[in-house]
Parts: C-alpha cells; sequence; structure tokens
RNA sequence: GCGCCCUUAGCUCAGUCGGAUAGAGCGUUGGUUUCCGGAGCCAAAGGCCACAGGUUCGAAUCCUGUAGGGCGCACCA
C-alpha cells in the first residue's frame, strides 16, 4: 500500500511498537478536521487502557518521538488524546511523484496474480432481457475491472439460464401450438431441419404466455416439468429446438450486453455442467451425502451451530430434474477443476442469498470446494420503482433493456443538441457521444448505491445530469482535455503544492486506500465516492485558478500538470466503472 | 413461527477498524459569466442518526429489547 496515510501509518506504527504498544493502534487516517490537520491517529486513545496511562500523557510521548520526523510541518495534540498531523509541502510533492505519478497511481497489489471467477449475468434463455438484468451486470463487470487493476486475474461467466423449467415451459408451450412439428414427432428419426423456426421477437410473447398458463393451471405446470426432465435427457427433438432457441437468444443477449458495454470471457450455462452433474452424486452418495428425502435426492446443509432451519439442498426432484442448485454445484466442480481461483464471487440479487447459503455448503461439505477458496455471494438490493413497490412501467410491464438504454441516449441527444447548436459535430459523432454520456448516467446512479441496499430504480434520477452523476464527471474530463488542447505542447514535469491545489492533490494520494475499500467488500460506489470528489475538486479549483493566463511559467507548467493528471485519474477510474470518456461533449 | 437485511436532512443516498463540529446530490433560497466549456462555481437554510436501555474515556457505528418496513424459509430462478 502506498497511499500517504499508509506511508504515515508506517512512520507512526514503528513509534508505538517503540513504547511497546500494539503497532495496529499507530493507524493513520485522513483527518475528519481538515480545519485543523491533514492526517489524525487516534491510537494513543485506545492505548490508555492498556498501556494503563492518561491518553495524553501517551499522546505526549508519542509526539515526543514524532517532532523531529522531517515530514512533518506539524504535529499535535487535540482534544483527549488525538495526534494531528500536517505534512510539509516538500513531502508531500515527493510523495506525489513518487507513488501517485507512477504507472498505476500507487494501486497495491492485492491479487498478486491470484484467479478470481465472477458470475454475473444470469440472463434467462428464451426471456427478453428488462431492466432487471442492468444491476448484476454493471456491479459485475465493474468489480472485474478493479479486481483485474489490484492485481487479480479474472474469469467472469454469463452463466445462463438455459437448463430450468422456464425452458420447459416454452417448449411446451410451443408443442401445444404447433404439435405437428417434427421436433415433437416422438418416431421422427431423419435430420431436423437446420435453420431456426424461431427469431427473438417470439419470445418476447412467448415465455410470458407458457408461466401465465403454467401458474393458473397444475396439469399445464405438470407439462412444463416433464418437458424439462426430457430436455435434460437430451431427447432428440426438444434438444434441436432448444438448440435453435439457444442461438436465437444468445445472439440477442450479446446485442443487449455489446450496448450496455459489458463484457463476459466466458458464455457458458447452466447445461454446459449437465455431464458434470451424474458423476458428482454418484461420489455424493459414495460419501453418504445425498439421500432420499421426500421422495428427492438431497445433500443436508445443517451444522450443529446453525441458529436456523436451512432446508437441505435438492440434487434431484422427485420426476429425476435438476434444478440450480445442483447445476449450481456442478459448475463449482468444473470451475475448480478448470481455473483453481482463490476467490468466486456471485454478483446476484440479494434474495438468493439463502441458494447461495445452501449451495456454499454443500460444496465445502463434499470437498468439492476447499476452504482455500472463498466463496462469496455479493448480494445486491430488491429493484424497486420510486414508490417502493417492484419496478414496473407506467403501464405496469417490464421494460426491456435496450427500450431503457435508447430512452437514456435519446435524452443525452437532445440536451447535446441544446449545447452544440450551431452543429460542429457529426451526427455519427453526436450518436457516439451520446451512448457514452447516456452509459455514463446509468452506470454511474447504479454504481454509487451501496449494493447491499434496495435500489431505486428512479428513471428521472438514471438519466440525469446533474449534480452527483456520470454526464458530470464525463464534464469536468472533458473540460480538462479541453484546457490541455488550448495550452499546445507540454511535457508535464513538476506539479508544486501551493495553498490552490493542496486539497486536491491530498486526495489524490488516497487513492490506493480508495481501491483497497473497494475490494475488501466488492463495494464499487467507494469508487464513484473518489472520483466524484475527485471532479468537483477539480472544478472548484479550476473556478477559483485561471490556468492558462498564468504568467509564471514555472506555475502554469505545474498547473497543466495536476490537470493532466487529474484526467488521467478520472478516466481511470471511470474506465474501472465500466464508463468512457468522450473527447468532446 | 424461524432467520436475514433495513430505518441517517423534505426526497434519494454516503458515513471503512467506535473518535473531534454526522456528509453528498436533488429540491428550496440567495449570489455568480468582458476571462481556460455555466451539464459549472460560491453560499444559506434544513438532523432526537426510528425508539428505549446497555458497554465505552468516547456510539449513527458494538450489545439487548421495542416499533415500523423489506426479504427468505423443499422440488421456480
Amino acid at each position: 500500500m502506498s497511499s500517504l496515510s499508509s506511508r504515515l501509518t508506517e512512520i507512526v506504527s514503528d513509534i508505538f511498537v517503540q513504547l511497546e504498544l500494539p503497532v495496529e493502534l499507530g493507524q493513520v487516517d485522513v483527518s475528519d478536521r481538515p480545519d485543523l490537520a491533514q492526517f489524525q491517529c487516534n491510537g494513543a486513545m485506545s492505548a490508555a487502557r492498556i498501556a494503563k496511562k492518561a491518553p495524553r500523557q501517551i499522546a505526549e510521548d508519542i509526539v515526543a518521538l514524532l517532532r523531529d520526523r522531517v515530514e512533518f510541518e506539524t504535529v499535535e495534540i487535540a482534544g483527549p488524546g488525538f495526534i494531528n498531523l500536517t505534512v510539509t509541502d516538500a513531502y508531500l510533492q515527493s510523495h506525489l511523484q513518487q507513488t501517485i505519478m507512477t504507472d498505476r497511481f500507487g494501486a497495491p497489489n492485492l491479487g498478486q496474480g491470484q484467479t478470481i471467477v465472477l458470475d454475473y449475468g444470469g440472463p434467462n434463455l428464451g426471456k427478453a432481457m428488462h431492466v432487471g438484468h442492468i444491476r448484476t451486470a454493471i456491479i459485475g463487470d465493474s468489480l472485474r475491472k478493479i479486481l483485474s487493476y489490484v492485481g487479480y486475474k479474472t474469469i467472469s461467466d454469463v452463466h445462463m439460464g438455459d437448463w430450468g423449467t422456464p425452458m420447459g415451459m416454452i417448449l411446451s408451450e410451443l408443442e401445444i401450438r404447433y404439435p405437428n412439428w417434427v421436433y415433437f414427432d416422438p418416431d421422427f428419426s431423419g435430420d431436423y431441419p437446420q435453420e431456426t423456426p424461431l427469431t427473438i421477437k417470439d419470445f418476447e410473447e412467448l415465455y410470458p404466455t407458457a408461466s401465465k398458463a403454467c401458474k393458473a393451471d397444475p396439469d399445464r405446470h405438470k407439462q412444463a416439468q416433464s418437458a424439462t426432465l426430457d430436455l435434460q435427457n437430451k431427447r432428440a427433438g426438444y434438444y434441436v429446438l432448444w438448440k435453435h432457441f439457444t442461438n436465437v437468444s444468445v445472439e440477442s443477449m450479446k446485442e443487449n450486453y455489446a450496448s450496455l458495454d459489458v463484457h463476459f470471457d466466458l458464455w457458458k450455462g447452466e447445461s454446459d455442467v449437465h455431464d458434470l452433474i451424474a458423476p458428482m452424486v454418484d461420489l455424493l452418495k459414495e460419501k453418504s451425502y445425498a439421500l432420499q428425502s421426500e421422495g428427492a435426492l438431497v445433500i443436508s446443509v445443517e451444522q450443529h451451530n446453525d441458529t436456523k432451519e436451512i432446508p437441505p439442498l435438492i440434487l434431484y426432484k422427485k420426476d429425476g430434474a435438476v434444478m440450480y442448485g445442483t447445476t449450481d454445484m456442478a459448475t463449482l466442480v468444473e470451475r475448480m477443476n478448470l481455473y483453481h481461483p482463490s476467490k468466486i464471487i456471485y454478483v446476484a440479487d440479494q434474495r438468493q442469498h439463502l441458494h447461495f447459503e445452501q449451495v456454499f455448503r454443500a460444496v465445502q461439505k463434499a470437498g468439492i470446494v476447499p476452504d482455500s477458496t472463498e466463496l462469496i455471494h455479493a448480494g445486491f438490493g430488491t429493484m424497486n420503482g420510486t414508490d417502493g413497490t417492484p419496478f414496473k412501467t407506467r403501464e405496469g410491464g417490464v421494460m426491456k433493456l435496450d427500450d431503457f438504454l435508447e430512452m437514456a441516449i435519446h435524452k443525452s441527444l437532445e440536451k447535446l443538441n441544446e449545447v452544440h447548436a450551431e452543429n460542429d459535430l457529426s451526427d455519427k459523432e453526436k450518436n457516439d457521444i451520446a451512448t457514452k454520456i447516456g452509459i455514463s448516467a446509468i452506470k454511474f446512479a447504479d454504481l454509487q448505491n451501496n449494493r447491499i441496499s434496495d435500489y431505486i430504480f428512479d428513471l428521472d434520477r438514471l438519466t440525469s445530469f446533474e449534480g452527483k452523476t456520470g454526464p458530470y464527471i464525463l464534464y469536468q474530463a472533458v473540460r480538462i482535455k479541453s484546457l490541455l488542447k488550448k495550452a499546445g505542447d507540454h511535457s508535464f514535469k513538476d506539479i508544486l503544492v501551493s495553498e490552490s491545489n493542496k486539497e486536491i492533490i491530498l486526495l489524490l494520494t488516497t487513492f490506493p486506500d480508495v481501491l483497497e475499500g473497494t475490494c475488501r467488500n466488492y463495494t464499487p460506489h467507494i469508487l464513484c465516492d473518489y472520483v466524484y470528489s475527485l471532479a468537483q475538486n477539480f472544478s472548484s479549483f479550476y473556478n477559483h485558478c485561471h490556468i492558462l493566463s498564468e504568467g509564471n511559467e514555472t506555475v502554469k507548467s505545474s498547473h497543466l500538470a495536476l490537470c493532466k493528471l487529474i484526467l488521467d485519474q478520472i478516466e481511470t477510474c471511470m474506465g474501472l466503472l465500466g464508463i468512457k470518456v468522450p473527447e468532446r461533449m
């Protein structure tokens, strides 16, 4: 770690050790009271109990040893025993140049090359993607980028829902509608048609109709379950037809994810691990973990110190079909074999928490995943509308993902036409910029919330361009780009610390801490907060300090170098959030 | 019934390992442009951190209880 506060922590910790106090009490943080000092250490107060001395006395002892250090401008004690620290401008400047102005802004290497598998897609085959799929994609893809940046090798998997009951619902629905299709003729033995009988349009209506019918009629539901089982047993006609709609569906998903600018390394699904299920279950039977219960084959996941009842995970339903718990387990068999990851992170709705707990316990019990691999459910809140109930469009339906994106982009385009009324941008440029702005608004609005709390899907807020938004940050970055262009050729060298830029330089030195904090609980909102502060600080600096008219060449060059550094930081942070910065806007 | 999560400004949310005067954005009110891009900047008003106890030198943060809300609990994902 090479943030400035972590450097100071090293210095102060040494002194705590010298005084035979616990090393961790030497923790130095950015001050809560910038009017008093830049940094603070609260350890003297905690040490009082251990050392059985007055906190102020301990603070005095520590401060006596700190005063000689060249790093500090002032070292003071305040209140009950806060140690307030302010560094010299020279030290601040050298730290800036030696760590923050290096290739990755002092980013810590947390991953050390270890592998992390991320699972953040989960779209269902045969269903049009809607706004409900947006959170996992945005959060997951951002985590992928952030974790790669701090030294992990990441592998992301879209993990499609392609093997469960919804598949049987669609197949049975088609069989009811088109009983004469060859796919449904059990005696058919020739070659099935190469051409798909279905288009993506068909799916918009097909699944909702089938799902509704199954809910209303138990017999219809049984039919769907039986079709699911037949598919899982790879009944020829079903399987071929399923392949057709897999292809159609995946193509459309790829378009959706491409317009969101979300990437996956693997396009796997539940069905891909089908052949691993039987051997896995055999092994579980051998170890006596798989047991018959109420007609189903289950694995118990209770533990003796449980404070609650936790139901067993069902491996095979009584009709012999598998559910997603089983495919999730088998997927872990595959992931362990192929990648040996140190962590596997599932970015999925918090409502699935119990499911993941069951799966995690089951694979740990079965020895499929060793203790050395951490399994994490990074859950996020339920998506509600502004009235606090599950989100619906004004017409009461689900909002399709591409319609939503289109809305945001369209709104950006309108704003762009206002600003660039003189039409010095081509339509293509405008569309490109509007896309970047619209996507930035959506992604930033989503990521800036702590992922665990429920999510208010507020269209106006998600596509707003003012205040704490993606477009605001883009705007600041674009202003810097414009400024640097106007300044002409420059070699960026030293950044001189002065009163006008000290605050922003101090902020820049916290970047390594920000990354560390973001990765601690997989919460990109911490990074959002940082990049927003940075943009805000820049904007303030920009308004108070006229750069191009600066007469002193050294000062001007320093300002420009700082602007360049801030721009690079903003672009990097936004990149980690999955947001691209345009040249103009 | 059991369990998990939540409750912070009018609204939407931050608040990391317990630290000093709890912060943003929106909204409201006022100011700001002969000058680098005003999607901006400066400022003000706005808080019983749901409530009640407890632990602590110190609690929005930890513990217990209460109220309100959300969610989950065997063949859906």
